[in-house]
DNA sequence: CAGTGGTCTAGACCACGGA
DNA sequence: CCGTGGTCTAGACCACTGC
């Protein structure tokens, strides 16, 4: 483990504990310096991390103060950001069942602005296009609308796209991802989805417009998620 | 202008300009050092915020890659988190008027969850209450409930309510916000809300309920705010 | 003006990718 | 194996807060 990994868990769990309570001041960087037996950049790092997860506040010429969280919901996702991997991981993590039902899965020609943010020259190359419900417990949970460039995500079977998608990406052909531009809105569900959710016309639902891109900077996904209230909750910290 | 912001900016640009483009790899750290005339732990924090920003994507081992950017809606919102301001100079900073409609100004106990948010005692001190609608350019956009302690932001008036809230704190009582910790759900809007914003009962909104703190890690602030469709879009960028 | 956090350096060493 | 980015150090100097 690194350093400075082990200073934030470390003053993770004294916050947690309450050993440094919110709103009240942290031992200065010369201290925790001492005290962990680091130099002063990598408790600095560790504060900056603290920082970006909501833990703690910093003033130049005051100190630093631990900062209460909000209360974690069981449903709340990628807010701490600290990963991006797929639904069917995220959630096993946590003990649940995820099952999918496809209603699409198809090869096409992408329309202009998939092909657009998928960096594929117009009417050059393929993608697949999957609609998939996932289902958490056997409950429906969310609806999503995926485009892939074929040339990048290759063989992909209906057997990964019932199961998961992101495991064959990862594992059977080695790619790394890396991270993800999203955007969040309240919508309607359309008559599709309406029967498919089991919801009324009027009921609402989070969407997530996003591209996820591979490590070398080349986006692979477009997708179009909406959730029904129960799961669609996003947490998130914005700093200074 | 701060060294390794400098070096952000300057690369910013040129992913912009198309200079480096999507999906190419950028100089190594190496050579950035030579170019700008800096150490290699300068660039590194100034690739720690491009990655952050979404413009790169770094892989130990392979090198540094530009991402192309998903295209900035007009009215996307606190997404590039750069900043925490309140909604008035957000929009005033694009050109926009910003308008408010008050439909309480009161003092009251808080509820508990929301005392337990902004660590008040149960039954110890008193909240404002404020009910207002934000109006763009003369049409409704958000309706936002919010509490803050009267001990903490002492002499609101209800001049500043119907102005600028944050405006008061920073400026007037000089003090300094920090950080906020946010929530974002889909919801339907209340039959006041309905009525106040002009929409039918099944509109989607997206709801945002958030804490707010000073740069000394106090809460000052629970608010629940809910955004018109149009509105009410957020951005984010998520990382590893 | 003493004490805090922030920036920056030059350089050692490590972890990983790819040919 | 070499080249990449990542971590870490000791220490200089700067910027801000608050008494």
């Amino acid at each position: 483990m690194l350093k400075y990994e082990a200073v934030v868990d470390d003053l993770k769990k004294k916050i947690n504990d309450g050993k440094y309570a919110p709103s009240t001041q942290l031992p200065t960087i010369t201290q925790l310096c001492l005290q962990y037996g680091v130099s002063k950049i990598t408790i600095k790092k560790a504060m900056d991390e603290l920082e970006r997860q909501g833990f703690v506040t910093r003033q130049r010429g005051s100190g630093t103060y631990a900062k209460q969280r909000l209360d974690e919901n069981e449903f709340a996702r990628w807010t701490e950001n600290d990963h991006i991997k797929g639904t069917k991981r995220d959630y096993a993590e946590r003990g649940m069942r995820v099952t999918s039902v496809v209603y699409d899965f198809s090869v096409v020609e992408p329309p202009a602005h998939v092909a657009r943010y998928l960096q594929m020259d117009p009417h050059e190359g393929f993608c697949y296009h999957i609609v998939r419900r996932r289902d958490l417990e056997g409950e429906p949970s969310s609806i999503e609308y995926t485009y892939m460039p074929i040339d990048l995500i290759p063989n992909l079977k209906r057997a990964n796209v019932e199961d998961s998608i992101y495991h064959y990406i990862t594992e059977d052909l080695g790619l790394n991802i890396d991270s993800a531009h999203s955007i969040f809105r309240a919508v309607n569900p359309t008559e599709d989805e309406q029967r498919w959710m089991g919801v009324g016309p009027g009921y609402p639902m989070l969407e997530v417009e996003q591209v996820a891109f591979l490590s070398n900077g080349e986006p692979f996904e477009y997708s179009i998620t909406r959730h029904l209230k129960i799961t669609g909750e996003v947490h998130s910290v914005r700093v200074h």
